[in-house]
Formats: C-alpha cells, sequence, structure tokens
DNA sequence: TCAAAACCATTATACAGTATAACCATAGAT
DNA sequence: ATCTATGGTTATACTGTATAATGGTTTTGA
C-alpha cells in the first residue's frame, strides 16, 4: 500500500495534478479548501494513535480550556449547531473522556475526565509534531501572519 | 407554535463567540477551518442566483479551460474521487450545461454546452464581487501572500 | 402569581462531501 | 492472444453541516 496508490499520477508534478487549474488557482475559496484538506488530512494521520478526529480534538481543547462550560456555550464558540453537538459529546462520553453535570434544570457543563485529561496531553503531544510541520514548511513568521489573515477571513459571515 | 423560537445569536459579539477558544486560536488547522466555512458560506450565498456551489463551480471553471478535458483527468487535478466526480457531471449534465463526448472506448471528454458557458459567465461575474469581497477584507498583497502559503500547506500530503 | 416568552438539550432527518470496493468494458503492452 | 492497466460507473458508508420539532426549564413582566 505504498506506491501506486490512487490513480498513479507518477509523471505528474503534484499528486493532485497542479496542472490546468486555470483560474481556479487564484480563487481564495479554492485554494483555502485545498489546504484545509491537507492540514486535516495532515492531522488525521498524525493523531491516528488515540483516535481523535479534528472535530473531537477541538473539543477536547475547548472543555479543557473552559471546564465546565454549558454546551450551548461551547457551540457558539466552536461555531457549531448544538444538534450536533449532543452525538459529539454521546461519543466522546462513551469513550470516558467527558461528562455532562447538569447546572440547572436545562444547562449542563462539560468536563474533562481524568481519562480525558490524560488523551489530551498525549493528543498535544501528536498534535504538536503535526504543528511543527506546518510552522516548517511555511515558516513561523508567515504562519502567524496565515493565522491573522485566516482571523479576518472568517469575519466574512458578519 | 408559530412564533418564531429564537435561537438567534444575533446579540453575540461574533456570530461564533470567539471568545473562550482558548489555544485553539494558535492552531493553523482549527483557523483554516473557520475561514473555509466563512468563505464558502459567502461564496454560495453569492451565486445563490446561479444555483451553483462551490464544487460546481470549480468543475465547470476547469472544463472551461480545458474543453474536452477527459474525467480521469479532471478529476486527478481537483484532487477528487473519480467515482464522486460521476454523480457531480450527471447533475450539470441533467441541468443542460456539460456534455460527456467518448473520445474511445472507455475515455470522455467534458465540454461545457453553450448554455453552461453562458451560466458560468453569469457566475464568473457573481463571484468577482466575492472575490472583490475578500480582496477589501485582507488586502490585496496579502492575498497573493496568503494563496502561496495555502499552496505550500496543500502539499503536505505528497 | 402566573402565563408568555426565551432557552437548553435532544431527537430525527436531510444533504453535501469524501472515501473505498467492486464491476465492466476497453486500451495498451508483451 | 493474453495479461495488465486504465476509465467510467455503481453501491455504499461515514463525517460534517443544517433545519425542524419536542419536552422540559428558567426567565420575564403584566
Amino acid at each position: 500500500m505504498t506506491t501506486a496508490r490512487r490513480d498513479d499520477p507518477s509523471d505528474l508534478e503534484s499528486a493532485t495534478d497542479a496542472g490546468a487549474l486555470g483560474p481556479l488557482h487564484a480563487y481564495v475559496g479554492y485554494v483555502l479548501r485545498r489546504a484545509q484538506i491537507a492540514v486535516f488530512q495532515d492531522f488525521i494521520r498524525t493523531l491516528a494513535g488515540v483516535d481523535l478526529r479534528p472535530a473531537q480534538f477541538s473539543v477536547l481543547t475547548l472543555i479543557d480550556a473552559n471546564p465546565g462550560i454549558v454546551q450551548s456555550r461551547a457551540c457558539s464558540a466552536l461555531g457549531i449547531q448544538k444538534a450536533n453537538f449532543v452525538p459529539m459529546l454521546q461519543e466522546l462520553e462513551k469513550r470516558g473522556l467527558t461528562r455532562r453535570v447538569p447546572v440547572d434544570g436545562r444547562s449542563n457543563g462539560v468536563f474533562l475526565t481524568a481519562k480525558g485529561r490524560a488523551l489530551l496531553k498525549r493528543a498535544r503531544s501528536l498534535h504538536d509534531r503535526h504543528h511543527a510541520r506546518i510552522t516548517k514548511l511555511i515558516g513561523e513568521p508567515e504562519q502567524r501572519r496565515l493565522i491573522a489573515t485566516l482571523d479576518r477571513l472568517a469575519t466574512l459571515g458578519e
């Protein structure tokens, strides 16, 4: 499974055949999407050992930074739908990583379990390698600049 | 029952509540994803009049720049699976925008129809506004820089 | 005080995007 | 002529995202 993956473009410059894209390579949305897919793939491969997908990692990270955060607030912080957050938490809870504690009759505070904290620690160390790979690829100053620019782009919907 | 329940966060600083993200805002993958979603949403809204999603627009653009391109090559250029390209083409063909022409017993060249070219022209003009909005938001030199950086990031998987 | 309104979590559901495997037919190579 | 690689297709599955509807709870303000 090491050679001849996909449709083997061994004679093409990039694995996805960068030629012929025409105007596409000048479209921010298109290039953004391609980059995001590549980064996520690297993330997933790197964190395969802890079996965490990007969304799960971000949820654990958020909870760790905000212990007891209420679901609805976690959702608005992450920009996701509360309806989609429920099965996510159910999965994490089934794995013993998180825990929901009612704060009043309708709200739940969410916490990491000890196991969740331990896993997140391992995940962070793996994520560091992923992050370092990115930093090495684009350079640290450019990485800061990139994040600032992406932050501005993320305000488009507001 | 009729009174439009509102989960409407219109009174929050940012629609997605940027606070409390902890380390997340320093993670390239996370910020990249958020930016990509925002840009795509703006794209979709802007091109709603021609009923084209980003993937469809990119396919039409690719075909326009490479008339008669064979499906498999279009897939590798776009970095998508040939299996997923088929229903996409079926949809575009059903709308009378594209056309597949056998070049030999197994390959199809793909073309835009006149209608497809006309629609793409309208789509481009809408896309220009979307693009201009982005340029205005981040500035033109930064936009060039951004694309260069994203191009590098897209090589992560190779 | 108490009814209306807003809020929280949940379920159900739908759709786009992505991925793999299996298949058939055909082209290319030896 | 046979074997292999290629191109397109179907089927399928899983993730992510979006909306509507529901039950229960808190908040409100008349």
